[in-house]
DNA sequence: TGCCCCGTGTGCGATGATGCACGCGGAGGT
DNA sequence: ACCTCCGCGTGCATCATCGCACACGGGGCA
């Protein structure tokens, strides 16, 4: 009995195609099929039914994805419970971020550190799903939360700063599409999640324009503005730093969230993350006017 | 992160030693080694500190065992699990017998199940040391316990039939030896487990007569009766069926132990142990008199 | 109805792990 | 004080495992 092979198993229950399973773990679809073959043999049960939409899990494999998933998690707190005893500023250290851009923000900040410990290698994913630390699918992680929302339970958090949203309009365009400087039949870029999207929209200046499209990343908004296809909502860090976009006439800036510093208390006494943290959180302390969207106001004037 | 090596994680943990795990797993030292060596390595921290008498455990080696130890056991129930829904009759049958003979018993019980279906493997293991089923490191077990003493918690249990114990003499020292025969110097050959033996002698019917010697093992114990080095108390089926035995002139049967049949819940359902347990109980079952020791008495008259 | 794309299962070459044999060091016994 | 035994670490030959490429089959779309 190979106890990688739950693996392997608990890879293919949740992608259900050997293919996605192998991307997921980062191996071949043949070898996630043999393992798992080979793990059905020794326990002498089919785990899965070969379907044509892919794996469904039998009964018996409906039983053993329980005990994979707790196994996982136990593996995950090891994992927190080792390193967080780890007194070295080595090792690697996964930061992700909702979105790219805002790296720009903290990454000048560290490279004091990093080059003064070059065994600290970073690791940035950007990426605006919810990210599991309990499973350690990264040690710190910076997210957006509505104003008033807490993190997650059981989590240490710490809010750095309220994120500012403002609306820009393409700075070539903005005589054509802002409404104030006489433009017509502008309308306003939409996001994948409509309902934010609605939200965004009513608490906006101009909240009887209608939304369209349908963009899921913000650096695919911020271009799609910039090529004058509509106005767009924009976080201010993003929006205030690209020449080629322009806020509005008239101003609407929200603050509808914050922006949180998110880790696992296990990982509290770690060296390297403390190090790294505490820099990140005074970067973005020291970036809060540009995260909030003040001081860098700007109006074309007719 | 290759979630196996907790596997020789827990085995060196266990044995200190890299050989003592490696023999354990089958494996070759090395291996045990490079494996340990390279979950260290992922994990960043050392687990155990090498000491001239092993392999010990450091502080984050003991939290990891904590959840290894914890793995090991969802491991095993999820085994338990998948098989307690098997029904074909095809797949290994672990046993284990606290002593070799018996297994006389009830083997020639169960040919006729085994011919019939070959997909069926045997394993049968003879070790006194209680085993745990909870890891499954057997199906079913066949363990004496003492006289009104109640099976592990959680555990399915039969008892079988009492176990007979006898006082025996080698046949060809009976005169010599047997005191009731005017045998001089006699002396009871000691199991290595001196309470026991203590306990078997003053409830014999010679609680006079000195301990001697330490024998582990049954067989080894009947040897040396045979052999003329002293008195021994054997059970009955054991003493019994050797020619080159007899039992003292002096009756002094004891049945301070029952014979239990014992095999997990989670595996009560499992075809092919349902039929080989059934079996095995009624050829115990049918076996009770040469268990208890009785309607074999013989005794060597003058 | 025919085409295309996606996903599974299999054969072959290459890579990485395993087992074996050896050297070394320390502890215990004589 | 010497010797011997036991256990750990390392180099090399072998073998299992993995990744790649291909054939096959089934559903979706035009």
């Amino acid at each position: 009995m190979d106890w990688d092979d739950l693996r392997y198993f608990l890879a293919l229950a949740r992608a259900t195609t050997v293919r996605g399973a192998g991307a997921r773990l980062g191996v071949s679809h043949a070898t996630v099929g043999r393992r798992v073959e080979a793990l059905e043999a020794r326990l002498g049960a089919r785990l899965f039914e070969r379907t044509p939409e892919g794996f469904a899990l039998t009964d018996a494999g409906e039983r053993a994805l329980t005990t994979a998933t707790a196994l996982e998690a136990d593996i995950a707190a090891l994992e927190r419970s080792v390193l967080g005893a780890d007194e070295r500023l080595e090792g690697p250290v996964r930061i992700t971020v909702w979105d790219g851009a805002v790296c720009d923000l903290f990454l000048p900040a560290l490279t004091e550190l990093l080059t003064a410990h070059p065994g600290i290698t970073l690791e940035v994913s950007a990426d605006p799903r919810s990210v599991n630390l309990n499973l350690r699918e990264a040690d710190i992680a910076l997210r957006v939360l509505a104003a008033g929302a807490s993190p997650p339970e059981h989590l240490l958090g710490r809010r750095v700063a309220p994120l500012g949203v403002a609306s820009y309009v393409g700075r070539a365009h903005a005589r054509r599409l802002d409404p104030d400087l006489g433009g017509e039949g502008a309308r306003w870029l939409a996001y994948e999640d409509r309902a934010m999207t609605t939200a965004l929209v009513a608490a906006s200046s101009h909240p009887h324009l209608p939304p369209w499209g349908n963009f899921r990343d913000l650096e695919v908004l911020a271009s799609a503005a910039r090529a004058g296809l509509g106005l767009v909502m924009l976080p201010c860090y993003l929006g205030d730093a690209d020449p080629a976009l322009v806020r509005l006439t008239r101003p609407d800036r929200h603050e509808p969230a914050d922006v949180w510093l998110l880790s696992h208390p296990d990982l509290r006494a770690t060296a390297r993350l403390q190090a790294v943290r505490a820099r990140l959180r005074d970067a973005l302390l020291a970036a809060a006017d540009r995260l909030r969207g003040v001081g860098a106001e700007e109006v074309v004037q007719d």
